[in-house]
DNA sequence: AAGTGGTCTAGACCACTAC
DNA sequence: TAGTGGTCTAGACCACTTA
């Protein structure tokens, strides 16, 4: 019948489907289950285990594993440094960087570092380009609080790559949002100031501090695919 | 303290960006961390595998467990029904339904869906709304083969609410972008057109055939945040 | 050919919590 | 307090893939 926990998932997923546990009823306890497919326990927990964290199922301790009455999709984004980005859609990646200076951290990517603005910080303003047109405006504040003492040529080296190689994060948000183009990044990215762009901004932290916010702009039709 | 394989997740990740095992390498193969933690081989699996899902570490039978050169960072986002979302921000939510009408289906969903332009459809379009204000314009199109022959009146259930339990799906797929605001979009969400739109399209598939694609625009100013 | 990860088993102990 | 899920163990077999 079942040749592995996935296949046993994937049968508890139809039956749950097909209404023979509808939303909000228990299902049959990991050992039922395990004596009515044959299986040991282990196997029927992996399987529910992964039902649960798709939000198909819920399980509490005691109170047993009930369907999901408003089942929360749960979507996953895969986020590639961009060059792979760029080169798994079969383009060619470049990358120019525009300014690099030190200067003294604003009030907004202050708050979102969760740092006090006015603080020193590093300041690189990139351009990221596909098949040699612009593909995305990146506006990047470092906390050199956080950064080895010796830094790489960014313009040769991104900084989206070598923080990735270099410094340890820990945890971080993504936030999405459209926003007219300013006058500066309406000429970066080649468009007309208003036109609306797909704004992406990256917070990232360590174990001891914040270490880059990342604004990224994207020109007017661009799309960024999740998969349920 | 000590949870098992979790405890053991969190102090291989630390080591690996401790560079003790630099990008690249490889890491002991199951067996040998098993011994040296003095645990069962499975519960290092589950751990390894929990790194390897986070993209921490890239797994191949044979050539064992190493390091992810260029992590791909994976953000997971949770999509609740829009009630829950508006409710969830402790807002009060109501819907409006704006239009329901059988239609033919236009090419770019249907493109979107898998199905010829042409075929019979359900289009609706809602406006959601949280506090009185507008949260987002819906345009939805249903796939009537995918249906049951008796539907519910959705001017009272919103049809996002119903389908979730309704409607077995299997897959799908979202889409972000930023578009300027059309004349209808702008009257619906009480702003100008032209102004730029966060556009979530959200393609949806039963086992038997595509169900529905939705479009949801939100106003100006409007995020979506999802963490690493 | 051999070593690796993927998975299963049968049994066990524990933490949690609804009853 | 009893039943549930969460986890661990020690051993085993297998598929895969690289050397």
């Amino acid at each position: 019948m079942s040749r592995g926990w996935d296949d046993l998932r994937a049968d508890l997923l139809a039956r749950i489907r097909a209404r023979e546990w509808p939303p909000g009823a228990l299902i049959p306890a990991e050992e039922q289950l395990a004596l009515a497919y044959g299986v040991a326990r282990a196997t029927v927990n992996r399987a529910v285990q992964a039902l649960a964290e798709a939000g198909v199922v819920e399980r509490r301790k005691r109170a047993g594993t009930r369907v999901a009455t408003l089942p929360v999709r749960k979507a996953r984004l895969d986020i590639p440094v961009i060059r792979r980005e760029v080169e798994g859609r079969g383009q060619t990646y470049a990358h120019r960087l525009l300014t690099q200076r030190r200067e003294v951290l604003p009030a907004g990517p202050a708050a979102r570092l969760g740092l006090a603005p006015g603080v020193p910080a590093l300041r690189l303003e990139t351009l990221h380009l596909a098949e040699g047109r612009p593909y995305a405006y990146e506006l990047r504040w470092l906390n050199p609080a956080q950064l080895p003492p010796d830094l790489p040529d960014f313009a040769v080296l991104s900084a989206n790559e070598w923080l990735v190689a270099t410094v340890p994060f820990v945890s971080g948000d993504l936030v999405f949002g459209a926003e007219p183009a300013s006058r500066a990044e309406a000429a970066a990215l080649d468009t007309d100031p208003g036109a609306p762009l797909l704004v992406i901004e990256r917070t990232t932290r360590g174990l001891s501090g914040p270490i880059t916010f990342v604004r990224l702009c994207h020109p007017p039709g661009h799309r960024v695919t999740m998969h349920l």
